[in-house]
DNA sequence: CTCCCTTTGTAGCGCTTGCTACATGTATAC
DNA sequence: GTATACATGTAGCAAGCGCTACAAAGGGAG
């Protein structure tokens, strides 16, 4: 029983490497075999079936998204809308989660369209940054902090959207502006 | 050559329905043929091929994005960038253009895997919004009318991201705390 | 050693995909 | 009226999909 769970998880991570780099792109079981470096029939060995490689492997990578976001801002820090604009899209757009934010985006359209599992973790993702971002506002009331949170969550994934289509500059372009605006 | 002509347009026009009732799930050439109530060997015939379908039904609803914005806001009518929000999020929440903003975020996602023809039809989609939002911008300075354009498009964009993982009131209260912040 | 359960390979099933070969009808040009 | 180009249905191809049946190898328990 052990060794079974030591090579999914093996697996697991390999695959989640794989989602990162090329995107929904190549979901196929036979590719994600490939991309863990196993043969089609043993990855739905390890796992019940696609949706279940799919699920877990996105869900980790949702998890780690919520603790790469949770260790690089102390949890009692608060700051104004402008400063955590700034704080949250050189996160977003740095190396360390750069590639998340570009699978987050496709995962949100894949929710759009009803596919399973990416509804609940588009969901999962975008919950977990809305927490975040709602705990370091330096904002009193709750609903105007829950409003402004909305606010920056929408910019934040705005501009990713945005650099996808069109290039980093005019992303930064947009942060500069928000940054601006918002003080 | 004129019959031809006429039940390709029919055909595109239903295929155009389908897309921005269905999105971008159900797009194999079956079930685009079966939309457009003709049979995929016709549709295959009015068509190069599949990818020729998808990016003349796209354009022709990029155009139509282009057309209802235009029509919706005078041309030489400036204004700040919170009425500007206000104006746009109307538009795009509202019945006029709340299929086609979701069919937008797949083909960006689609774009972001790479995928012909989605790629030129979301920058195709994304330059129209930019040019339009950059046109009715109440700002002397180029610069900063640039980058305060790509700030609102990067917002109207992650509003339409937000409503399909959370709720039309999240995206409402985005709005409303974009418009209260900008003032 | 024998038995049994876990692990793994080979092969292939039934289905959908995009696309096409072929034949037949149908309208138009001369 | 015949020839020619257009229009459309039937059938099917090769490839890919998710998944599974079957058999064999491996290792621990008695």
């Amino acid at each position: 029983m052990a060794k079974k769970d030591v090579q999914r998880s093996k697996a697991l991570e390999k695959v989640q490497a794989h989602l990162l780099e090329t995107g929904l792109a190549q979901t196929g079981v036979r590719q994600l075999a490939a991309a863990a470096g196993i043969s089609d029939r043993m990855l739905l060995y390890y796992f019940d079936d696609k949706t279940d490689v799919l699920a877990s492997a996105l869900s980790g990578i949702s998890a780690n998204v919520v603790m790469t976001l949770s260790t690089a801002v102390p949890a009692d820090q608060k700051m104004a809308a402008s400063d955590l604009v700034r704080t949250a899209t050189a996160l977003t757009k740095g190396d360390a989660m750069r590639a998340e934010m570009r699978l987050f985006v496709e995962c949100v359209a894949a929710a759009a369209r009803g596919e399973v599992p990416y509804e609940s973790v588009a969901k999962q993702i975008m919950e977990g940054f809305l927490v975040w971002v709602d705990a370091h506002l330096d904002i009193e009331d709750a609903d105007e902090r829950k409003s402004t949170a909305a606010m920056i969550l929408a910019l934040i994934d705005g501009i990713a959207l945005l650099e996808i289509c069109t290039d980093e500059q005019r992303g930064d372009m947009a942060v500069d502006a928000a940054i601006r605006l918002l003080q």
